[in-house]
DNA sequence: ACGTCTATCTTGGAAGATCC
DNA sequence: GGATCTTCCAAGATAGACGT
């Protein structure tokens, strides 16, 4: 089951208590990228052939194609901070934080033992974060950033400790081809732009294309551009007052049909209701 | 890892309904 | 009466199975 995520704060980042359930639930992905640290408690953490025994300062890494589910002990139930963010905070600093994300990796790890400096280090950034976005206090949210690229910095170090010059510049380039992929995308996005025009712009066929999309996004080019789409116009509907029909086709959308459709099944309401609610004339 | 093939899915245009 | 929204369907795009 893909879940949505919705951030609270105008940068994609999410920091929230969570307290699992004691009994087995649906395992769920999301594109956003996660790190859980367990504060407290013990339980197990379940990715799709993986299972965990957790204990008090243990963290895990999630991905954003991954099925996951954490679960508390039933007497001593695990109780986490978790951090959600959107892949595009590191992408846009330096691609290469990705890495220790990327599941086709053999070294991937979800999971940095409690007790480990790693895991200490990556605890206190968590912590504090997570305090950064709740007391939102002036310029809370570069704090948050800062520590979170701090973070990404600290598992990336981490990691690249584990391999050879050869396979890190070997890794290091494929990261560029996304990283340029998805520039191209996000420059593109209101033009009808088609996967076909992506693999011509890195000169792949479209398959692999479509392939490489999947397996770095954790989303379909088509969803992925769609959803980028919807975000412009949902900013341009709240933001100013031009026909809805000028909304879709400047978003990107080549029909009134698509737009509507897509709208609808992303937002769950109508591109006027939307404009009703969070609009302009709602604001003043 | 990548290309080819193809079943399935999505889109865009048209026509029409509904809303304001 | 114009703007908004829905439905239909042919055409085109995409994702995944399969082969190398």
């Amino acid at each position: 089951m893909k879940q949505k995520i919705e951030y609270d704060n105008l940068i994609p980042i999410n920091a929230y208590l969570w307290c699992p359930k004691p009994y087995p639930q649906p395992l769920h992905f999301h594109s956003s990228l996660e790190i859980g640290y367990c504060r407290e408690g013990r339980g197990k953490f379940i990715f799709e052939n993986k299972l965990y025994e957790v204990r008090k300062g243990d963290v895990f890494i999630v991905n954003n194609t991954e099925l996951h589910i954490a679960q508390s002990a039933e007497h001593d139930p695990s109780r986490y901070i978790f951090l959600n963010f959107d892949p595009s905070l590191f992408l846009e600093e330096d691609e290469k934080l990705l890495l220790p994300f990327a599941y086709r990796s053999e070294r991937f790890e979800n999971h940095i033992a409690a007790g480990t400096p790693l895991a200490q280090q990556i605890g206190v950034l968590i912590q504090q974060i997570y305090e950064e976005l709740n007391a939102k206090s002036e310029g809370y949210l570069t704090i948050a950033r800062c520590k979170l690229l701090e973070l990404g910095v600290t598992l990336l170090r981490h990691y690249r400790s584990g391999f050879s010059n050869e396979q890190w510049v070997k890794m290091s380039n494929s990261q560029r081809e996304i990283k340029e992929m998805l520039l191209f995308v996000k420059e593109r996005f209101q033009e009808p732009l088609q996967l076909t025009d992506v693999a011509a712009h890195l000169d792949w066929s479209t398959a692999r294309t479509s392939r490489f999309f999947k397996e770095h996004t954790g989303s379909s080019f088509i969803t992925y551009i769609t959803q980028l789409r919807i975000s412009e116009a949902k900013k341009q509907l709240v933001t100013n007052l031009e026909s809805i029909a000028d909304i879709s086709f400047s978003s990107g959308f080549q029909s009134l049909a698509s737009f509507y459709r897509a709208f609808n099944s992303d937002v769950g309401m109508s591109p006027q209701e939307y404009r009703k609610q969070f609009g302009v004339k709602q604001l003043f």
